[in-house]
DNA sequence: AATCTAATTCAACGGTTGTTGAATGACAAG
DNA sequence: CTTGTCATTCAACAACCGTTGAATTAGATT
């Protein structure tokens, strides 16, 4: 849709150099970064078509220009948001899987250790990470339930991760169909995003009981729930879908 | 926000009367639902922001000052559509539950029987209800994981109905802390919403071994999945969050 | 036939949208 | 100093937004 033929330069990933001679005043890289942040902020709260370029730019205290001048336009201004943090937390998800499965072996990992390091990255620095790591997962929460952004955006940029998680899972399941495997993990994947929109529907709910942005609280009860729940459908001796399919 | 001072009526839910004499051509009824429906469509696709009111009354084949005329407003219309289908829903909901604890009555339904008649009315009309329910589902998915409607519109439409689902399940749970209740109800609710999303993403992932589409399939494995959650977070033996903070 | 009312059409309003061409600024290289 | 380059500013474009007042139509009532 819409083929960008703008005559200037969409800027791509350019900047001189970032040990140029010397820095202007501040540098265009920290423009792009308070842009970047100040995007990641309303898109989480309001969504990508109800923020305006010039909404960011006012928050960013930015000219309205700037946006397509160092991202090419509003589209791809979301892309950036999306992808500047996935390298972090991708390199810290496959670093922390191996540690599980290099402690366990020669021995299968226990999945509750295969999914804490599948989870524990993204919900501490939700939690502890600051404002822009909160509203950065809200973001992903609401990519990951639209029918528009869904299927593309998360595949493009979490899929490695998530395929090394589902083969190391594959080994703790012998013998277990693919299938099982891939349906856990998109309940897990559905359990882990609602947790992210942090809508307080659960603080209402429980009258203060719970409080959707007790992460720590979360993570305390998503890992056994979804591990108890990846054992009856992938373990050895319950009831597997393709034995209750075959009975009929 | 914004309150309305429109000096025509908001049509509210007035028509002089479906039994009237005689219909008129087709009726402004018709003329409503016909606008409901595409309303659906579109914002399931691409979210409320970014339909127009143009396009719904393009797809509608209706003038554009009906939906203003008909439901006072383009948020208005939106609360519309969300509402049409949620009391059908409830109602059916309602039912299956005192239906399962009837037939298990004196002793406690299964876990798998309650979460069942949670998801089964929801499951079935998505897979077998024809476009409009489809469109619905997928609504509710995107609407759930925002922050901008998630916690108010949801609390506001489907309270009544996870109360009562929340209050079997804690009598299937005796002596259960309502938190761990009340926090495997979030988990479930977000792996059932993200199914509704259809983003094809488990397509893509499992290169088609899966497809998204299936809900029969999903049904068949989100019960016996969240009801091994339940037992692992509310049931008897199982290391609850509490037990597990005390020990540290 | 005359009257009334509800449903629909038409045209337009003020405001906002994403984007861009041209001008301006700052700073380094020649 | 002149030149060139990159970052930023300013003003404006055309398109579209949600909404509405006034006119028109259709059908029932009197």
């Amino acid at each position: 849709m819409g083929e960008r033929k703008g005559k200037r330069a969409p800027r791509a990933g350019a900047r001189r150099a970032v040990a140029g001679r010397g820095p202007r005043k501040a540098g265009p890289e920290a423009t792009r970064q308070r842009i970047l942040d100040a995007a990641e902020l309303l898109f989480a709260e309001r969504g990508f078509h109800s923020v305006s370029v010039r909404d960011i730019t006012a928050a960013a205290g930015v000219d309205v220009a700037l946006i397509n001048y160092h991202f090419g336009s509003k589209q791809l201004l979301f892309e950036s948001v999306f992808m500047r943090r996935a390298e972090v937390l991708n390199a810290e998800r496959m670093l922390r899987l191996e540690a599980v499965v290099q402690r366990a072996h020669p021995r299968a990992p226990k999945p509750e250790d295969i999914i804490d390091a599948f989870t524990h990255p993204l919900l501490d620095r939700s939690e502890r990470g600051g404002a822009g790591w909160k509203a950065y997962f809200a973001l992903i929460a609401q990519v990951n339930n639209s029918t528009e952004f869904g299927g593309l955006m998360m595949t493009r940029y979490f899929d490695p991760v998530v395929h090394a998680f589902i083969a190391a899972l594959r080994r703790v399941f012998p013998g277990c169909d693919d299938r099982e495997l891939y349906w856990s993990y998109q309940f897990l994947s559905g359990a882990l995003t609602l947790t992210f929109a942090e809508t307080g529907r659960i603080d209402n709910l429980s009258q203060g009981a719970c409080r959707s942005s007790d992460l720590d609280a979360v993570h305390q009860r998503l890992v056994p729930y979804v591990a108890a729940g990846f054992r009856a459908l992938c373990g050895p001796r319950a009831g597997s879908a393709q034995r209750r399919g075959r009975k009929r």
